[in-house]
DNA sequence: CCTAAAATATACCGATTGGTATTTTATTTT
DNA sequence: AAAATAAAATACCAATCGGTATATTTTAGG
């Protein structure tokens, strides 16, 4: 990793939670420099503008995300174990998303479909990485015999509905500043995945 | 109705959609000119700044939506029609309010929580006002032996159930402009009601 | 119709915005 | 260690930011 890089990565690190919380717009190039302890020369010279610190930080933010998702589900062996350590995830990292400014995914799809296109594609990419990924598990436990055979509507459909479910529940939760209300999507989750999924 | 609130009105007007779309610190006070094509001492002739108009918008934009969902549903007299007609109130205004920017609650609450605390309160109130809305259709229905008499979860829960269901079916539909992710969301709403509250 | 008041427009303010050219400082390579 | 290269700091840019004081126009009352 050349020194570039690493100062590349430590910018992006270091604003991390000032872009998930302030959004694009609200954070200026002052508060990047603050962030970082850098001055505007060194983030020019390792970004070439605001748009793409925003990009990588949205990249870092969901990728990370990704990867402790990937993490804690990885260590289940069966696929209803996975699904509930999916749930889990979310309940066990509340707080400390919570001090992150919210997820990633809800925060920046908000902000960018209007106004600012270019991070659109990036946060589509995100919420289809994750779909998918629950899709599979669910049509994995039925190629293993573990879910029902004819689930009423398809996997896909049931990854996308616990999306919304959560990311609805992350909303209220951060709204009313109550885990309360995350934690009853996700039991939603678990109950729709008891009484309509598993065998 | 005196000229100065008329022109309030105006102002407001003028920018609903602008606000909603751009977020607070994605609007400026240029903007806010160009879309009434009044002057900057006129709008803080009669705004005291672009707090009280992003205030008095979000009121607006809320306060829209209340009104509209209320001859939607208040047309109904069953409990159950009720909650039919909550759901197909955004079924139908999809449209609308998809060229509007959005939900004004799920952008606004994502936007203020963290950076812009001066509006928390009033979104707080937007999502409390709703929830109680649906809370009280059910309790109406409990009460006029229309639904069960124990559900599993109080009235509350599946109220706030609900709209987690929604704005998480709203976010995905903006995201992957496709409005059956809302209608999913809708759907499961009306499932949830016909498996475990109608009786 | 004239006058007083209210509302709007004009012209401006300092501060901050995103961004750049240039200089200084670190880091490699020879 | 000297020279070449890369990276970071400084100093600056025009444009725009939210906001205000003042002048002009519009409205309302007698």
């Amino acid at each position: 990793m050349s020194k570039a890089d690493l100062t590349r990565q430590f910018i992006i690190e270091k604003t991390s939670n000032l872009f998930n919380k302030s959004g694009y717009a609200g954070t200026s190039m002052t508060d990047i420099t603050s962030a970082t302890g850098l001055t505007k020369g060194s983030i020019y010279g390792n970004f070439k503008n605001k748009e793409e610190v925003a990009i990588e930080v949205f990249r870092y933010n969901s990728g990370r995300l990704a990867v402790k998702m990937s993490s804690a589900i990885g260590s289940e062996k069966s696929a209803y174990n996975q699904l509930v350590a999916f749930t889990d995830f979310y309940r066990n990292n509340w707080d400390s998303m919570l001090e992150k400014g919210g997820c990633p995914l809800l925060n920046s799809a908000t902000e960018m479909d209007d106004a600012l296109p270019f991070m659109k594609t990036e946060v589509l990419h995100s919420f289809k990485g994750l779909t998918e990924r629950i899709t599979r598990i669910i049509e994995f436990g039925i190629q293993q015999k573990e879910f029902k055979e004819n689930i009423s509507i398809s996997s896909a459909a049931y990854a996308s509905l616990f999306l919304m479910l959560i990311e609805g529940g992350i909303l209220l939760a951060k709204t009313f500043e109550k885990q309360d209300y995350l934690n009853q999507a996700l039991d939603r989750v678990l109950k729709i995945i008891n009484d309509e999924i598993v065998k």
